[in-house]
Formats: C-alpha cells, structure tokens, sequence
RNA sequence: GCCCAGAUGGCGGAAUUGGUAGACGCGCACGGUUCAGGUCCGUGUGCCGCAAGGUGUGGAGGUUCGAGUCCUCUUCUGGGCACCA
C-alpha cells in the first residue's frame, strides 16, 4: 500500500479524480467533510418519518475486534440506506464502560480502573471514526460518568420506594481464601480462578429488582414484536417459562411436633403433572429448603450431605450436569389423597429457586425421578398410559413422560390429562390441601455486586430508620476515582465514602457499597442517547420522539438477558412516565460470530486479527466490504485473509471502471427514458433490465431481507456486464453513465468513502448524501419472452423459451413436441404434465 | 442436563413462496499482457465418466409430479443457562 501510495501522488488531469484507486486519502478526505459539515447530526423534526439505529455499545476493553467491525458496520449500513430513503435517521454510539475486565486490568497493571476505561474509549473512539461510520458522535456518553448513572440512581430510588425493588437473601459463590464472590465466570471446575480454592455457595443480602412483576407482559408482548427473530422470541419465551400446574399440600407425618422452622404443617411442592399424583412414591427437597437443615439437626451425616451440596458453583449447568446425590432424612408426609406415608428425602436436583424448593417425586413418569429411584431402590408406581403401556420398566423411555390416561389411580383411573389434572386439583381444593397454580420460571434480578467498579447502590443503612434511599437532591452518589485495587472492592475500606449521615434522622449511617450489575447500565442506555444532555431529568420529550429503536442490532449472545432486561427497564420506564413505548426494540437484528480456522475469534484463543492493521493496510471500506460480503449477518462469519483481497480487488475495478467511463466521455447524462438514444439495441435493452432488475433486488436485500452479501453480489453483476459492454454510441454512453450511477449508489451504504469520490466524480463535485436512492424503472423490465425448464419425471431435460403470455395449453404442446423431452419419454404417454408458469413443465410418463 | 440455532464444491457462501443446486467471491488450472509481479485481462472449474449419461445439499427414513427447503428420528458443531459483557 505505501509504494502504491508514492507511485500516484502526482495529480492527474482530472481535478477530482486520480486513475488508482487510494483509500488513505479518499477516506480521510470523505471522513473530513463528513465532519465539517455535521453530516450525521440527529435533530428531531416533528413529522419527518425517524429512523432510530442502534448497535448495541461495546465494553471499552482495549481495542475494536472484528466482531465490532461487523456489528458496527451492519448498523451503518441500515442507517445510511435508511437515510438514502428519506428518513430522519438517528445513530448514537457510547461506551458500557462500568465491568469486570476493568478490575483486573487494574491488578495486573496497577492503574485505577477509571484511568484504564477512559483511556480504551480513547483508543477505541478513534478507531471507530476511522470506519467511517454515520454516527452523531454529539450524543456519545459513557455509563461509568455521574452524569450518565445519576439517573440510574435516581430511577431505583423511585423502584425503591414503588416496592419494585426489595431486599433478600441469595446464594453466591464463595472463595474461602481470597474472602470474594467470585463471578460464575471466576469459577474454573467448581475452584477461585485466582486462589485454586474450592468454591462454596454462601448467602448474603442482595436488592432484587421485581422483574416477575411483569412476567405476564414480557411474555405477552413477544407476540407484538414480528420485527424479532423467532429464536430469540422462543428463548424469551421458554426463559420466562410460563407452566400450568398445581400446588400440592403434603401434610407432615407427625404434624402433632411442628418445627418452630417450618411455619406451616404442611410441606408445598409446586408439579405441571397433577395427574401422576397418585404415583408419588416420595417427596425431594432442595438442600437449602429449611425441612432439610431441621432434618439435619441430630443427623450428622445428612449435615454432612447438605455441607457436601454447597460445594461447587451456583451456575446453574453446573448443578444441572452434577451427579444426582440424595439423602433420606428421617421425615414422612401423608399423601394429600391417598393417605400414604411417603418418605422425605433431601436431592441435590431439586432447586430451591424454582417453585417450592420441594418436588413431588413420580419415578414412573419423570426421568430425573426414575433415575433417582434406581439409584436409591425407592418404590416406582405407574399411574399413565401412555405409548409405552401400562408400566414403566427399566430403562427409561421418552415414552414414559408422555400425557396418557390414568391407570392404577383409583376413582381416576380412565380420565386424560386435562380430565385428571382438574379432577385432583378440585378435590385437592376441597380438602384445602393445594390448588391450581401458574408458576414461572424467571425469578427476580439480584442486582447486587459486591465489586468496585459499578454504579453504587444509592442505600443509606440507618440503625434506626433502616434502609433508607438517597434523597434525590444528594443524587449523585459518586464512585471515587482515584483509588488502589487489589483484591476485595476499596470503598469497602474507604470510611470517606460509606460514612454518612441518615437522611431520615439525621444520626450516623452507613453507605451501601455494593455496586449494581452492569446489565442494569445497557438496560436503558437506548433511551439516555435521545437527550444525553438533558442535567434535569433521566429523559425528556425527545425520548417520546426517537423511541422506539427502530433498528437494534448485537450478538446473539444478548438473545436472552440483555435483551430481556432492556425490555423490563422500558416498562419500568414507562410506568414512572418517562416514555410511551411499550417495547424498546422494534426490529432486531443478531449478528454471528466471527470466526478464525473454525473456531471463535478471540484473545484467550490467540487467533485474532487486529481491525486496524486491516484498515490501515487496505482501508475501511475494503474492511467493510469483506466483512458485508463474506457472510449474511446473522450467521457466523468465517475470516479469510484472501477473501479481503477480493474485495480489495473488486474496489479497484469499479474504480477503474468509472474513470475509464468518466475520462472517454465527460458530462454524460445518464439515459433516461425517451432521451438520449430513443430505441435502444437490444444489448443494451438487456444491460438496463438487468440495471434495474438489480436496483430491485438490492434495495429489497437492503430495506426487507438484511442479506447484503447477495446485495453485493448482484452489484458485482451487474460490473461484470458493464464489462463486457462496449457500446460507444450517445445511447450506450448514456446507459453506462445511468448504470455506473445506480451501481455507486447501491454500494454507498456499505462503500461510503469511495462511493463519495465516485459520485462528485460521475455527477461534477455533486454531495452523494443529497442523492435520492435510485428508483426502478419499470418499463426496463417488461420482457416479451421467458425461459422455462423441461422436465421428464422431475430430471432436468432442457429448455423452452415461450412468449410471456403463452397459454398453459400451448406450453404443454411445445414441451411434449421437444425432442430431448420425447426421447426421455421413451414413447410412454404422459401421465400428468405439470406446468408451473414463468418456470418449468415436469411431463410424468 | 435444559433452551435455541446451524450443517450445501477444495474454501466463504447463493438458491427469497416446495420448482434449473452451486449465483457472487476465494482458490486452483490453462492462456495472454507486463522489465518484473503478492499486477491486470481471458477461458475453465461439484463429483464419477472418453462420451451418452449418472450422481450430488451431515446421516437414516417419509410426504410430493418435484425436497437443500416440509415431517420423523439421528450425529456433529455453535450460542445461552441468571455474577463475562
């Protein structure tokens, strides 16, 4: 690229244009006249039709990845073909700057986080403006400034005091030597990745954000969004995990010596398979469930057991993959129906996070309870018909779990699913022993983070008041900068910080110094870039104005929490009148991966390719065009070093193709019709169906499929027919001209530094943001004649070309009359002749 | 373990509504241009076969005049699993 560069400085005669295709200079050049004259500054102007485009904002961990690059350029490729149609286009960018990463940068370069965050925004700014993207860089914020978390403190005093937000209890991983939480993510084979200890789940006080509040609408509204992908709709779905089922009331065995623990003489478990109810054979509770701790008292080895259960991490594939342990306890329950005693035993598969924390166990007809009664040598009851019979012996089968007909049931022997499940919920309710329930499997946020770098929890801790939320006139509550870091957060040390005063009663207090979980930043980061400025409010009307996004595009990664937090946010939001929007995001697009020899670019792996040394060796828009071609956007992206030389290459040809044009013919006006050239040859009749055919096509990849690597494609064509064309004439000029024109702009939003040189070049110094997209013509793509395929029991046997509006009749006559068709037929009759029209005629013999 | 995806030439991918499988690009081969080439241009390129033709979309079945596309089962790969972001 540098001898390239030294060979052509020299000005050619052309004022605008040099004969070799530079990128440095072209897009420093384009980039600096985007700039001087505020090309992609959003203003709001009430009835102008908005485009809001949002990338999800990147963590500043160091520099940009490729993963970056393609996310970044997807979204400037919508914004741009957005604003080539008119809209009133919005494009923001900032930073997710509060994490993890920050922590332990700092211990193992002994610089404060802050300084470290703030100077890879630095860095990473820079390289995001060399991509050339159509951002209002007037709107950038970043989540770890006051200005930005203020309102996020200001938002949970409100949720405070609205009760959405709560105190409680809640597991955590424990490292027993370095005296941290650890992120599930810090907990390598159930060991502190630092320390090497083994990790145990530990209990502390945590806020909870009531998100269960609005399971009913989270789940509802999925069905609003048709701009989403089905898969993220299903995962949100089965996330949130609405079931039918019941609650089931198993009275204790000696109900006469209730514990002082359990408040209640009843054990609650929570099943979706009312009808098995008369194949318990044994009730499970989860270690932590307060049954199994009054069970332990006196029993060593079941303390023991329940000690062993708090080994290992609280992520939940951890406990879903663990082997499944169990242990009686010395407990009965009566069977609610039946009058059985049943045997209570504790179950390391049971989680106390989902329903009651107990199970009714059913062996016959739930897996996890058959392979448990294997193991155990507990008793298995068939009560279902299903499939597989009347019984359910070993091994398991798929079967088993099947909805049948109740046997071996008594009274409900003979009644379906829905018959039995009503049946036993009714006399369950009769005898106040359960009821019908619906249950979720979402459960509430715990936002705490027992980490420094995060917004701090706006709480004040008064012995006397209790805790009390910061009053909005001392908001912010501000995250001291400058600090030490070693192991353990340092405000936890820093009496400057958590000493205060009650803002109740005055008396002495304490500063809550947990921090909240960074997802609740990029929950509502969407809506701060309507009105980043604003000093008096979180939002403002403007909010009303942009929102909702109309286009969000990130990782599939985000599929589930992010995505699912921002939502909520924007319902909680809205119930405080902030906006009036239901839903954040209207269209959504997920993005791959990208990928090295197969496998996921990334730092641990070693296999990354540094964006920069790709944009300074060929330039961005030959970065952009990789990244658009080689893949479309959802799917995984494969990197390939002489796939970025294709698009390199394609650069410099259609470069070269325009100046060529523009040197030979100067001022050409483009051909319109009934203009220059009247009745054209029917090359060129053809060279301007498939002009326009490609207009078609490639504003349909870019406004409704998002696939802009077939976009690319077609473009591609349509230059390789350009090519080949050398009709010198005023007509054939013209039409090159109108080709060469429509070809710059179909390109624009994925090329736009090049597109720009090319489009002062064809239209004499003219701005190429100020062009409208090119429109179809119509009458170009009126044929007289259409192909169609000729098959003979399905297998391709030639072709025919008809007249447009043959009748079905006469293009079956001519399809019989074909000779390859006869000669295939091997003079049997057709049986059938199936003629699908404008594409193919299948004769069955 | 559970939830959600994906699998097409030597490679990335195309085939949009069940209708010509392999567009476009890379790579490769041959030819040309150039003092030179990590330049440019042209031609060819799924596999088997001299050809006619046959065959072919992870694997096994099925529906259909017709299946990469729909259905059932299955294998492998990837994403998520609530404290990575």
């Amino acid at each position: 690229m540098a001898a390239l560069i030294a060979v052509s400085v020299k000005e050619e005669c052309h004022p605008f244009m040099q004969a070799q295709y530079l990128p440095t200079e072209i897009e420093r050049q384009a980039q600096a006249f985007w700039d001087q004259s505020n090309a992609f500054k959003a203003v709001e102007i009430p009835g102008k039709p908005k485009y809001y485009c949002l990338s999800m904002f990147p963590y500043p961990s160091g520099k940009l990845h490729m993963g970056h690059v393609r996310n970044y350029t997807i979204g400037d490729v919508l914004a741009r073909y957005h604003r080539f149609q008119g809209y009133n286009v919005l494009q923001p960018m900032g930073w997710d700057a509060f994490g993890l990463p920050a922590e332990n940068a700092a211990i193992q370069n002994k610089v404060a986080p802050a300084a470290w965050t703030y100077s890879n925004i630095d860095t990473m700014r820079g390289q995001l403006k060399s991509l050339g993207l159509a951002i209002d860089w007037s709107r950038e914020l970043a989540t770890c400034k006051p200005d930005y978390y203020r309102w996020e403190q200001w938002l949970f005093t409100r949720l405070f005091e609205k009760g959405l937000i709560y105190k409680k209890t809640a597991p955590v991983n424990w490292d027993p030597v370095d005296m941290t939480v650890l992120a599930n993510e810090q907990v390598i084979d159930g060991c502190g990745w630092r320390s090497g200890a083994p990790v145990e789940k530990r209990d502390i006080p945590m806020y909870f954000m009531k998100i269960t509040a609005y399971a009913e609408e989270l789940l509802a509204d999925l069905d609003n969004l048709p701009g989403w992908p089905e898969q993220v709709r299903t995962m949100q779905k089965n996330w949130i995990g609405k079931s039918f089922g019941c609650e089931v009331h198993f009275p204790y065995d000696d109900a006469s010596h209730p514990s002082p623990l359990v408040p209640h003489p009843v054990l609650k478990v929570y099943t979706t398979r009312p009808d098995t109810l008369m194949g318990a054979t044994y009730v499970a509770v989860a270690a932590e469930h307060p049954l199994a701790a009054e069970a332990a008292q006196g029993n060593p080895e079941l303390a023991a057991f329940i000690e062993e259960c708090k080994h290992g991490s609280v992520a939940e594939a951890d406990m879903a993959t663990m082997e499944k342990k169990g242990m009686p306890t010395d407990r009965f329950v009566v069977h609610p129906l039946n009058g059985e005693k049943l045997p209570v035993w504790v179950a390391n598969y049971v989680l106390m996070g989902y329903g009651e924390g107990a199970v009714m166990a059913v062996p016959a007809h739930d897996e996890r309870d058959f392979a448990f009664a294997a193991k155990y040598n507990l008793p298995v009851r068939a009560v279902i018909r299903t499939s597989a019979g009347d019984v359910t012996p070993a091994p398991w089968q798929d079967a088993y779990a099947e909805h049948g007909t109740c046997v071996n049931s008594g009274k409900y022997d003979g009644l379906d699913f829905s018959q039995a499940s009503d049946a036993i919920a009714a006399d369950l309710e009769a005898r106040s022993l359960g009821a019908r329930r619906t249950q979720f499997r979402l459960r509430d946020w715990g936002i705490s983070r027992q980490r420094y770098w995060g917004c701090p929890i706006p709480i004040i801790h008064c012995a006397s008041c209790g805790d009390v939320p910061v009053p909005e006139k001392d908001l912010p509550v501000v995250l001291p900068e400058d600090v030490k870091i070693d192991i353990g957060s340092p405000i936890k040390k820093m009496p400057s910080f958590y000493e205060t005063t009650c803002p109740k009663c005055g008396g002495p207090a304490e500063r809550e110094t947990d921090t909240m979980d960074t997802f609740v930043e990029s929950s509502w980061y969407y809506a701060r870039y309507t009105c980043p400025d604003n000093d008096q409010a979180m939002l403002d009307e403007r909010a009303n104005y942009w929102l909702p996004v109309d286009q969000y595009i990130g990782g599939i990664e985000h599929a589930i929490l992010h995505l699912l937090y921002a939502r909520f946010f924007n319902k909680l939001m809205r119930d405080v009148g902030l906006v009036n929007c239901d839903e954040p995001f209207t269209q959504l697009l997920t993005q791959g991966m990208v990928l090295k020899d197969g496998t996921k670019m990334s730092k641990s792996k070693g296999n990354t390719v540094d964006p920069q040394g790709l944009i300074d060796q060929y330039g961005a828009d030959t970065a952009r065009l990789f990244m658009m071609f080689a893949a479309p956007p959802e799917q995984s992206l494969e990197w390939s070093d002489a796939g970025v030389e294709g698009a390199f290459r394609f650069l410099k040809r259609l470069w070269k193709a325009v100046h060529v044009h523009v040197e030979k013919s100067p001022h050409t006006p483009p051909f319109a019709k009934g203009g220059a050239g009247g009745d054209l040859t029917p090359e060129l009749k053809a060279l301007r169906f498939q002009l326009h055919s490609t207009i078609q096509k490639v504003s349909d990849d870019y406004g409704r499929r998002q696939q802009f690597n077939t976009a690319i494609a077609a473009v591609m064509e349509l230059m390789n027919a350009l090519a080949k064309a050398g009709d010198d004439s005023p007509a054939g000029r013209a039409v090159m001209q109108e080709a060469l024109e429509a070809a710059v702009q179909l390109l624009a939003p994925i090329v736009p530094h090049a597109c720009q040189a090319l489009w002062a070049e064809l239209k004499e110094g003219a701005n190429l943001l100020d062009a409208p997209w090119p429109k179809v013509d119509a009458t170009a793509l009126v044929q007289d004649e259409i192909e169609l395929v000729l098959q003979v029991n399905g297998k391709l046997r030639g072709g025919i070309t008809v007249a447009k509006d043959a009748s079905k009749e006469a293009i079956e006559q001519l399809a019989l009359a074909n000779p390859n068709v006869q000669k295939f037929m091997e003079g049997k009759p057709a049986k059938k002749v199936v003629v699908v029209p404008g594409r193919l005629v299948n004769v069955v013999v």
